[in-house]
DNA sequence: ACGGGAGGTTTTGCATGCAGAATACAAAAA
DNA sequence: TTTTTGTATTCTGCATGCAAAACCTCCCGT
C-alpha cells in the first residue's frame, strides 16, 4: 500500500459497549420516558464508574434520548405527541431526499441487501413475529438511508428515528395496519428495483403518514404487553 | 396555566459557558479543522478541569464539530468537500420543509423580526461589513427555521448548519456573489411577506445551490486573511 | 390540621490520581 | 541514507474523593 495511515481495526473506547447497552435500555423502553437516571444505580447496573456514565449522558442527550436537568440529574427524554409529530415531519423531509438519492445512486448490492431484508421481514410478518418485524422494518429504513450514499443524511435520519423507535416498542399494531404496511413495503421495493425516484418519494411519504398516525395512536393508548 | 412543572429559571451547568466558548472557538475557526484538542492545554485555556472538558468533547462530537479518536484524543472535525456537500444536501431538504411550514405557521411577529434582521443585514452589506453580514445572514436563516414552528426541525437545522458556518468564516465572498445573495434575500423576504410557500421553497432551494457553490469554492481556496 | 422551616441525607458537579495506551525520539542495523 | 527497534515521555480513560446543591423528613408555630 502507498500511504494508507488509518488502521482498519477500529478501536472503540473501552466502555462503548456499556454506553450502547444504556442506549438500548432506553430504546427498548426498559427505561421508560421520564424515568430518572440515578448515577449510582446505573454505575452498578452497567458495571462502569460515574465518569464514563456521565459522558454517556452527555452523548445521549445530544442524541435526544436523554434530558439533562442541571443539578438534578438526567431523565429519559419524555415522549410527547407534539415533539413526536415534529420529529416525524422532519423525517418526512429526509425521506423525500432519500427517495431521490437512493434511486439515483444506490449500488445494486445495496438494493439486493434491502431486498433480502424485505423478505426476512415478510417472513416475520407471516409468523406474526412483531418484534422481529419491527427490527427488520427499522433495518430496511436505515439501509435505505445509507444506500442513498449520503452519510450525513443517514446519520441524521438514524438519530431522529431513534426517538420514534421508542414508541414502536411500546405499541402493538392492528392486523389491518400491519398488513397494509407490508403491502406498502412491497410497493417501495418495486419502485426501488425500477429505480423510479419520483414514485418512491410519493410512496415513502404516504408510508410515513400512515406510520405517523400509528405512532401517535400508540402514544395515546400506552402499553399493552403482548 | 394548568400543570406547568418546569421552572422558568433555567439553571445551566456551571461550566456551560466554557463549553460554549470552546464551541465558538471551533465555529470561528480559531481552532482549525484537524487541530488536535489537547486536554491539558484546553483546561488551562478555558479554566476548567479535565472532567467537564471531556464531557464537552462528547457533546461537540455528537454535534459533529469534534471527532473522537479512541486513545488518541479529540480533533476538530475536518471539513472535507464531500461531507460538506452531503450536509448541504440535507440542509436543502430541511429548507424545503421550512419554506412550507414558515408560510403556513409563522406568526406576524416572527416575520417582523426576520424583516428587521433583513434590513440590518442590508445595512451591513452597504457598509461592506462582511463579518456583520455573515452573522445577520445566519441569524435570518435560523429565525426562519424557528419561525416554522417545529423545534426539532430548528434544532436539526442549527446543528447541521454549524459545520457550514465554519467554512463561511474562512472565506471571502466575491462582490458579485455578495450582491446576488442580497437580492435573493430580498426575494425571500417578499415571498415570506406574501406567505407564498411554493415560491419560497423554490427560492430557498436556489439560494442554497448558490451557497453550496460558494462554500465549496471557499473550501478549495483556503484562507485569505482580510 | 396545616404551612413553613431547619436539619440531615442523598445526589450531582468537579478535581485529581493512577494505570495503560499511543507517540516521539534516538540509537543501531541494513 | 533509510529502516527498524527500544525506551522515555505524553496523553487518554477511568475511578474516586470532596464540596455544593437539591431533596426529604420531621418538628414547630399558628
Amino acid at each position: 500500500m502507498t500511504l494508507a495511515t488509518v488502521a482498519p481495526i477500529e478501536r472503540r473506547p473501552l466502555h462503548a459497549a456499556a454506553i450502547d447497552r444504556l442506549r438500548d435500555l432506553i430504546l427498548q423502553g426498559s427505561l421508560a420516558p421520564g424515568d430518572r437516571l440515578n448515577e449510582r444505580v446505573l454505575t452498578e447496573r452497567l458495571g462502569i464508574s460515574r465518569t464514563p456514565l456521565r459522558e454517556a449522558f452527555k452523548l445521549l442527550a445530544a442524541e435526544g434520548l436523554v434530558e439533562l436537568l442541571p443539578h438534578r440529574g438526567a431523565i429519559v427524554a419524555p415522549l410527547n405527541a407534539g415533539r413526536l409529530r415534529e420529529t416525524l415531519a422532519v423525517l418526512g423531509a429526509l425521506e423525500t431526499l432519500i427517495g431521490e438519492l437512493v434511486c439515483a445512486h444506490a449500488t445494486d448490492d445495496a438494493i439486493g441487501e434491502i431486498r433480502a431484508l424485505h423478505f426476512e421481514m415478510r417472513a416475520a410478518h407471516a409468523r406474526r413475529d412483531l418484534s422481529g418485524y419491527f427490527h427488520l422494518n427499522q433495518a430496511i429504513h436505515l439501509r435505505l438511508a445509507e444506500a442513498a450514499g449520503n452519510a450525513v443524511l443517514a446519520q441524521t435520519y438514524r438519530q431522529l428515528n431513534a426517538n420514534v423507535r421508542r414508541v414502536r416498542y411500546m405499541a402493538n399494531l392492528s392486523p389491518q395496519r400491519w398488513d397494509a404496511a407490508v403491502r406498502e413495503h412491497d410497493a417501495i421495493l418495486d419502485c426501488l428495483t425500477a429505480r423510479d425516484g419520483v414514485r418512491l418519494k410519493a410512496l415513502l411519504s404516504e408510508h410515513l403518514a400512515h406510520k405517523t398516525a400509528s405512532v401517535l395512536a400508540a402514544l395515546d393508548a400506552p402499553r399493552e404487553a403482548a
